[in-house]
DNA sequence: CGCCATGCTCTCTTTTTGGTAAGTATAAAT
DNA sequence: ATTTATACTTACCAAAAAGAGAGCATGGCG
């Protein structure tokens, strides 16, 4: 999605840009992205932790989500073999780098709350005026 | 989802961050950074050029999102009043501004490409090897 | 007259997603 | 002997999202 001017020397390769969208697609899902600043903010969590962390995550989502990130290489599964089972959670050096490159939109969405705010006002204000 | 060292000024308000989320929620999703892409590149396309553009997309989606992204402030719909219908689709700033700040996350992408491949193929092979 | 082009909209069906709840393993504590 | 804690896994079900395909409006064209 990079501006024609940003974009990387590497031609426009279609078969990049569809592997990319993937990764974007399998990357940029909520939770995913609240975990990754979660685990930013503490770098080492149990399960329990983090499903404290995240209000209104059910277990199996935190587990899948979780598998989701070790598959793609963002975070790190360390098991204990103990009883009580413990294990802890990581993020990499790529979960990290992801959580910066994220952060310009999240910057975005913060600055522009206000303005989509508005906007859906006035789409609103739009659909209930024209109709009659 | 912002770096510690990168957040702004403004506290870490809980409301503001729900709401954040649900506008990345709204606004991240493939097909609206696809049409970003698309309208970046050319700015003033059509309802079917914008089909022709996105391979793989119902009439159906493309509506929708075309609406969403309408609705969220980051395009303009113009219809001329012709027959058969012509209907013009622009960025607006919010939506440019969207894409330049989505740069980050696709540069993020292309760079870790391999990286994440190579995770999916030991994650793959850690999988078939331990379960025995 | 009959057909085409365009940008939808509507319905029906399939697929995907996510929640709930129960089950598992086991050592230590009571 | 029973309970407790932890991190899952599985089965089942409901809801939401997406795809397929037909229908619509209408002026110009042959």
């Amino acid at each position: 999605m990079p501006h024609p001017a940003a974009r990387q020397p590497a031609p426009t390769d279609p078969a990049v840009d569809r592997l990319v969208e993937e990764i974007i697609g399998r990357v940029a899902d909520k939770w995913t992205m609240l975990l990754i600043e979660v685990l930013t903010e503490r770098p080492c969590c149990r399960f329990g932790e983090l499903a404290r962390a995240c209000p209104g995550i059910s277990q199996k989502m935190l587990t899948q989500t979780l598998r989701g990130m070790e598959r793609e290489g963002l975070a790190t599964r360390t098991v204990y073999p103990v009883v009580p089972p413990k294990v802890e959670y990581r993020l990499t050096d790529l979960g990290l780098s992801l959580g910066e490159a994220f952060c310009g939109v999240w910057l975005w969405a913060a600055a522009n709350r206000a303005t989509i705010e508005q906007a859906r006002r006035d789409y609103a204000a739009r659909q209930a005026g024209s109709p009659p």
